[in-house]
DNA sequence: AACATAAGTGAATATCTATTCAGTTAAAAG
DNA sequence: CTTTTAACTGAATAGATATTCACTTATGTT
């Protein structure tokens, strides 16, 4: 049935993220995915059963390719500050390099298109970096809060300077991400 | 032409807000924002051009009340740390207690229904915040860096975590609340 | 090459949504 | 109370968009 030309299938999904990052999820149509992928409308009905079955597919790619990314290199034997610099630093690569996938999947979170239950998921995948903060607790690096709140100013604030970088054209110089490093930093030592 | 009858049109609004917080930007008609505020479709355009107008109309006023809210009790003359707290408060309060609100500007700005604009004026709203950030390290409360980049940082921060409170229902004790600043505070200061 | 099978096409159709408007009801004026 | 005006209604229309399918093109097999 579906064939399985991944390259096509990459390069449906390569059209979409680009039509949501300039349009929003609001205002991407099939035949204008299509015409970006340069495919007929039909043949997406060859690789997806429909646009909802597309964009679930996409959505389950990019957070699987968002995990990996997050924990590149990581080591659980390395020392706290090293471990959580590392997925720190591995984070605001992932919202910088791969952006539109970033905002896609920002959108899909507040959408009808994906389901609940691939939402809830997607979510149950960082669980190595639940592990690493209770650690850093433990250690006395870190202030004694609730891991999920650290976690979500954390990344609330990762996630909103990729954000500004991107729109306003202000790439990151190494001096910044170093600060931005440091106003994290310095917020959550104990 | 246009009626002004103010009750109708925040009935209009009010639907509008809770069907996007429901469904995303991308999820809402005409027709189910007029059976929320239980009135006939064709009434929503005695009040608004058409759809984009009544979009255009709503992120308008949000990003005016949302203003307010920031800035409600700052007064000038008292000190970098209690008008920066007191702004923090309110950021946190506005997100917290007109959530729709928040969630409906922030679609917005990655929608193609509100013109460039629109959305760049609202940005010159909260100037008197950029001012205080300037102060602030004139007065070497906080670290010498790039005010954007800053306020980026702890406004990324404190959004996530509301929306975070929000969809898992997990009300922010004022314990929570006072940790939260500290997050910021210890991170921004020099 | 001749045949069989899979992949791809895009115009045609079905479905959905924005918008309009002829008719109705409510409010205001005389 | 009658007339005039404004507000409202929701079915009908127009405009988009998703989805299908009869047909074409490419690929693989004997």
């Amino acid at each position: 049935m579906k064939p399985k030309d991944e390259r096509k299938i990459q390069q449906i999904f390569q059209a979409t993220l680009k039509l949501v990052e300039a349009n929003g999820l609001a205002g991407i149509t099939m035949s204008e995915i299509a015409r970006e992928a340069k495919i007929a409308t039909g043949t997406l009905y060859i690789y997806f059963k429909n646009k909802e079955d597309l964009l679930n597919a996409l959505f389950s790619q990019c957070r699987r390719s968002a995990v990996a990314i997050y924990f590149k290199g990581y080591k659980e034997e390395e020392s706290f500050k090293t471990g959580f610099k590392k997925i720190w630093m591995n984070l605001l690569s992932h919202r910088m390099q791969h952006f539109s996938e970033a905002v896609f999947i920002e959108q899909c979170n507040h959408s009808p298109f994906i389901t609940e239950n691939l939402k809830e998921v997607s979510k149950q995948q960082i669980q190595p970096l639940f592990i690493l903060m209770e650690r850093g607790k433990k250690e006395h690096w870190i202030k004694n809060a609730d891991t999920t709140l650290l976690l979500t100013h954390i990344v609330g604030a990762i996630n909103n300077v990729a954000r500004y970088s991107h729109y306003h054209r202000k790439p990151l110089k190494p001096a910044m991400v170093k600060l931005l490093f440091e106003l994290c930093w310095d917020g959550i030592k104990g």
